[in-house]
DNA sequence: AAGTGGTCTAGACCACGAC
DNA sequence: TCGTGGTCTAGACCACTTC
């Protein structure tokens, strides 16, 4: 009936596009039943398992709501569900301005889940955007013994990257909290700025397999040059 | 040779857990490429579908990438996009400070894509946490005429709601820009905190369907009794 | 030509909900 | 019992990459 075999676009993309284009045209409303899914077979003359999977599309972007035994429900698509690309580098350029090997401070410890005064590398970088600081980026890692840092390592790395290949874990999971902060007298000045300047942080920790943490930081972003943004999940 | 027929779990994501589990364990490595589909669908005598329902899991948290052609090789998890559960609401209880029907300010404004001095709705809400004033929430949306706004409605709606039931537009895409920022001082007297005060600012823009701007606000909080929180896309 | 991933089918069977 | 979504199959065909 609507599906064209010869586009370029696959079936059940068409499929996920046709029924979003009545979501959002209104013609599907918030709360209704959408027809069952051996009905769209029939209306767009395509099988079962691509019916399925334009739904599927829909559903993760929450459009819509399946329940066994009831029906699919058009739903209000998930706008609070926001993705937040939390990549530092990219476009900007990086400064390292220091490597060393450090007993573990109490805050620290305590985040990687190791005694306290253990050894961690700890990292501090500066991150420009047009010769301007932007980014003053801490990280610290259990130390491993006999594993050597290279430096031209970290000055471009990721926190889960540098995990990688100094602890030899892959970091399988990541948390960021955000959070609002005054500068301090030591960042005020690294980032040429006043002290008590309002300004974003970003805490990181990273967790392997078991779910133990194997890696922090925290990025303390200028806030008159640098935003967050984050995105609602599109289709 | 693996997959439990028996199991509750289904056949596909059978295939997703042994497949990662091999990643996480380091039985395959990033860069390297894992079997094709075929020899999958040997080894756990499953169809080619499964298989395949089970590997797009894995592509999709980032642990895989497959190119045609070529083949499927394991990535490094992404780590950099992160979801961020954007809702105010949940476990905070909501007062409603105001709900006027004010002429634009430039910057809603230029937001909303309307004319300067258009009438908009403008409400401010205050969030609390067992009785501590957490969120100072302010939003505006353009007032259509004839349309009644019920306080009721507004106490505990978040913006796409108000834009879906007082401009019968449904919105189906959300922006939001996090930022810092010192406290002025009506903002200070309504949070019960000093001027000055360094706060996360987190900018809401919700779209319609042709990506015009249907509503913005903007949730001022503080930072001493809340922050975001932000995860990587798990398995 | 051979091997890879990508799409699609027609139908089977199951689990669940409403009647 | 019937209609719904959820899983799975065996095989077909296609597009792309490598040799």
């Amino acid at each position: 009936m609507e599906i064209s075999k010869k586009s370029f676009k696959p079936a059940y993309y068409q499929v996920a596009e046709a029924i979003s284009s009545k979501i959002k045209n209104g013609e599907l409303k918030p709360g209704s039943m959408i027809p069952s899914e051996a009905q769209l077979c029939a209306q767009y003359k395509v099988s079962k398992m691509t019916v399925r999977r334009g739904l599927s599309i829909l559903i993760e972007a929450g459009y819509l709501q399946s329940s066994q035994g009831k029906g699919t429900f058009v739903s209000r698509p998930n706008l609070e569900e926001m993705v937040v690309n939390f990549s530092l580098a990219g476009k900007l350029t990086s400064k390292l301005l220091s490597v060393e090997v450090i007993p573990a401070p109490e805050s620290i410890a305590r985040k990687l889940g190791i005694d306290r005064g253990s050894k961690v590398i700890y990292t501090k970088r500066l991150l420009f955007y047009e010769n301007e600081p932007i980014i003053y980026d801490q990280k610290y890692l259990p130390y491993v013994k006999g594993k050597p840092i290279l430096e031209a390592d970290i000055e471009y790395a990721e926190l889960p990257e540098m995990v990688e290949k100094h602890i030899d874990i892959l970091p399988i999971r990541s948390e960021l909290v955000i959070k609002a902060r005054a500068l301090n007298k030591e960042e005020a000045r690294v980032l040429e700025e006043e002290e008590g300047k309002a300004v974003l942080l970003l805490e990181q920790t990273v967790y392997s397999q078991n779910n133990k943490p194997v890696g922090c930081g925290q990025a303390i972003c200028h806030s008159d040059r640098y935003t967050l943004k984050a995105v609602s999940h599109p289709f």
